[in-house]
DNA sequence: CGGCTTATTGACATACGTCAACTATTGTGG
DNA sequence: CCACAATAGTTGACGTATGTCAATAAGCCG
């Protein structure tokens, strides 16, 4: 067993390996092995050939997309999450980068292992299934939300994300750095710093330290255009 | 059998069910049925419950997603796809609407019985999985040129996504109405308009009846920002 | 304490949406 | 078959959101 009693631990808490059934999650992890990397290190480069599923054990990893020299950040990933880019299944070039933005630990199983389990058990295609569904529903938010929404309304919706309150005040921790932060939203770190002196105007107060406090969780959602029905949060399973 | 003889030869054409084992394409269309439907119709709304898994024998179906009375098209399902949203898998409410924006003939399959076979037949799931993994392809692309993109350029890469050629001229089709279209590269029309009107001055000529010539193509990819290597098309199988 | 990075703020440019006018196109009924 | 209306597309004028560049302020670390 290449994996350490402490990774072992932190294994418990990725949602997509403990659905996984017994005899396939020890097919995987067979010659699976871990690596402790630094901020900034990268996992791989979009463009390139995948040759692990790669697990984020702890820290965070941005996946990272770019067109000539400029960059920006498609979705992050967090403790517990795994990295499923089309690329994993496919076999495609890697539709984009992935690269720490806080240290940790990151499980890489071989890709054509996996590739194999998936092909031959169910269970395990259907889990890894329903992971892709998710981050479909995700992207399917950020594309809508880029389109129709302003850079104060992203953010809004962004910090309502962070919080299972519908009503009354909430307090959120913003774990990344600002320029981090508008790049996820699309924007850039000063039309960011904005959007948050605005919203200071409706009673968010962004402390030092990523401490977020909204002072009416309603009034934020009226803003975001949030606050009608449709969505409510989904995340199937 | 619910499904005519012209159907069965429109279903020759979805990959997605020829992909599929014979014992589970029997299975699945066993109680499905087809509808011919106008433009206009609607096969389900955005919040709604997934109650079957829809596939375009012909015509055109616009993914729309709305915030508060705004709405955009998020992707366009044709001919021989299939409209595979979260909710179809997940159980979770639509995450957008599907309205057709051309009419055609839709195939409605029993979502509890496309659940079941998910669940039992790993080759269903694989080729499912694939699906999603090529939308999920899509959307991080609609994402990422949203952020880094300008109106011309989004609309020049919509261009040269609709031709193979990689050099030299080429002439391309545009099926959709200029709203639909601005709607789905997320810009206004008169905006789409502008932009055309922009690429004129590069060689793009757009004749009536949505007939578009691209005097050169690489010049449309270098003005897109996409003469570099990257992204070839993908399209895993 | 003094560089060093990081966040904020200001001034300005620009891309894009909005509103409105105009043109072209398609369909309809006399 | 033509006049007409209705619709889609284009163009112009203008306002606004947001990117850009520069300056300042505020943490951070040696």
């Amino acid at each position: 067993m290449l994996i350490g009693q402490k990774d072992q631990q932190l294994m418990l808490n990725v949602q997509l390996l403990s659905d996984l059934p017994d005899k396939a999650l020890a097919l995987l992890t067979q010659d699976a092995f871990v690596q402790g990397l630094p901020k900034g290190a990268t996992l791989f480069d979009q463009g390139g050939h995948a040759q692990f599923l790669h697990v984020v054990l702890s820290g965070r990893v941005a996946l990272t997309s770019g067109i000539g020299d400029c960059e920006t950040i498609i979705n992050i990933r967090e403790s517990g999450e795994v990295i499923l880019d089309a690329a994993t299944v496919l076999g495609t070039p890697y539709s984009n980068g992935a690269r720490l933005i806080e240290g940790g630990r990151i499980m890489m199983i071989q890709v054509g292992k996996f590739r194999d389990i998936l092909a031959a058990d169910a269970a395990t295609a259907t889990v890894t299934l329903r992971a892709f569904a998710n981050a479909n529903l995700t992207l399917t938010r950020y594309v809508r939300d880029l389109k129709l929404l302003t850079t104060i309304q992203r953010l809004a919706r962004h910090l309502l994300s962070m919080t299972a309150a519908t009503s009354g005040s909430a307090t959120v921790t913003l774990r990344d750095e600002r320029p981090t932060l508008a790049a996820l939203l699309g924007m850039t770190p000063e039309s960011l710093s904005r959007a948050f002196a605005h919203l200071r105007t409706v009673g968010v107060r962004a402390d030092k330290g990523g401490t977020v406090s909204v002072e009416s969780v309603r009034r934020l959602r009226r803003l975001s255009k949030l606050d009608d029905r449709s969505e409510g949060e989904p995340r199937g399973r």
